[in-house]
DNA sequence: CATGAATGAGAATTCATTCAT
DNA sequence: TATGAATGAATTCTCATTCAT
């Protein structure tokens, strides 16, 4: 699709500058300059600077969700693994893709409030398509008291969420497969603990 | 001092701008403005907009140190019981001046790379000013090993702040006084449990 | 004739956009959107924004005529009815072609100097050609003074403008058909005191 | 006033830009660079481009009317006098000032929405100011009919209205006091006639 | 005939900063 | 100390037009 390699460009380089620099101080003109790209391009496409943001935001988890789902072992019914999946797929996309991290940092910083509601909207947008696909399925025979579903599903992610900011920020400098062993290995830890605690 | 006054209506109106804004979406027209004060007289006094936001964040760490200090008991040269009473304090100041907590919290997040350096500075000269202050002559005769002294603080200090962070997010709406008196007690608790183990 | 259909629609969406919008106002981008068709091809058709608005024009003209001579009586020879009858179907056409009445009056409004002198040409070029054919054969027999017949057109056409821009302005809002005969009668009414005045 | 130089260069700049071409066609760019000044100026005091030209539109009534006001006549009580003196003074401080009378005109033929309603704004707070000034201690004693005169003074302002229009189109190139004293003449005599029916 | 990607000059507007008074 | 007029580079965005396919 050679029609598409100039708007292929604008992304990149949006990714690019939007992980360096806040939004404010990102110019246009940054980017089409860094895309090789005529001035007009990005409003073409993208209609302004907003809008190009968050498309750019929708992109960047359509890329780490599209790692999350290659090949996602869906024979395994078991909630925690699904989970421990899930998180450690999620972490190694991050971990691949250091420019769309970086950006990813950044936009959860901005607080712009137009900005703030309409990356929320996108978020929640991905968050529930994708957690829909996962946990639909689950095996739920196998939890002592199913009713605590709910709880027992926040309690374990919010640990999850915390395990891994903890991790992120001691081994930010680390070799990435050195790194998410050992991360995998802490999760591990934790699933095994939750299943003698929520299992049978 | 009347001849301050408009110096102090700019660094109000700063203080609120900055609180409100991000740096780059505050202008100084709408500080200038706000402060009822001609666009000339900011530069004057600040020379440009980057070191009127850094002196208003050196401006902050005095008035929050002045409510540190302020009759601040030195005779109890206990080591931990200082410790609680400078973060007790602190916090209290914080939560007294919510637009210079807002502010505060704004500056930290600001990514800037010219300015994160130099709010650093900043910082970095007051804490050491002030921790000398308090640690200069603290009763080192009760700890079990002195020579660990350094571990010991780093550890307190980073657990104290972690509480502190949680106990923000959690009481956020809460009335002052009675949200300070549920930190108060868990720091206190933390405090008898460090004790315990480090002391004599 | 399906291959004109795309260019049926470009006409279409031009008539309309150039009817609400001012010359200037209007972008090729409105217009080709609106008409469900590509950027390109306006420009294939029509090779400008402005000969568009110029081809639009000429157009417009034509529907008019159109009605003006669908089965025009011109087995009737008198001078005054022909005119009358003129006026009246032009008046009928832009009152059934609502789009292209507020069309014409934005292209009559419109003080480019480039487009206003184009579209006079074009304007000349109609009226010439109409006039000639309704006038070509008239009665000229019936007049006091047919050398004065110069003036007398003038005068008369001059005064029947006038009546129909007062009767738009009055009758904008009623209904066609009931507000053409209150046209037609004032029309009637000023063709006989025309007739008595020019005629033997 | 020193200090209001440039601005006053930016209102002659506009004047004659606005005069020239359509408020569309007009860019700022355009009139800072006729006005000898630099591009922020015209925001530093205008704010944008809408608003200069309002304000302009502003300016222009008040020139008019300090014109029609200059030793004006008020110990003559007379209505149509009155009437004659404002209408005859507005139509010569128009001709006095020909790039005013442009932009006027201008003005008067844009349809832009948002324009179209603040320009009925200001012109009603011009008129109403101005009329009532007029009109509010004339000799009412000597009207026939009292009760009519809001009628009255209708067909007489809109019949003048005609009469100048028409003087307009036929003087455009005249010498400017000899086109005046044929519009007086034609309007004396007019004042003649309605005095003749509507005064006892 | 039809597309729409691509261009780039030019538009309005913002804003930190300067400087004469 | 205090003003605010003045600057102009930088920014976002528009839009008619071209052209390869």
């Amino acid at each position: 699709m050679k029609e598409y390699r100039l708007k292929n460009n604008l992304i990149k380089a949006g990714f690019k500058a939007f992980a360096q620099q806040e939004y404010k101080k990102v110019s246009t003109n940054d980017i089409v300059s860094a895309a090789n790209v005529s001035k007009g391009l990005l409003f073409h496409y993208f209609n302004n600077k907003e809008n190009f943001y968050l498309t750019l935001y929708d992109l960047a988890w359509n890329v780490i969700y599209r790692d999350v789902f290659e090949a996602f072992p869906f024979d395994n019914r078991d909630f925690f693994e699904r989970l421990q999946t899930l998180i450690l797929r999620k972490t190694g996309s991050l971990q691949k893709h250091k420019t769309i991290a970086a950006f990813m940092k950044r936009v959860h910083m901005n607080s712009d409030k137009a900005i703030t509601k309409q990356r929320l909207k996108i978020y929640n947008h991905h968050n529930q398509k994708h957690y829909k696909k996962i946990f639909e399925d689950y095996d739920s025979t196998a939890f002592r008291h199913p009713e605590h579903i709910e709880e027992i599903f926040k309690t374990v992610t919010w640990s999850f969420s915390r395990i891994v900011h903890e991790w992120e920020k001691q081994y930010v400098d680390y070799d990435n497969t050195e790194a998410l062993r050992i991360l995998e290995t802490e999760i591990r830890q934790y699933v095994e603990f939750f299943k003698k605690h929520f299992y049978k």
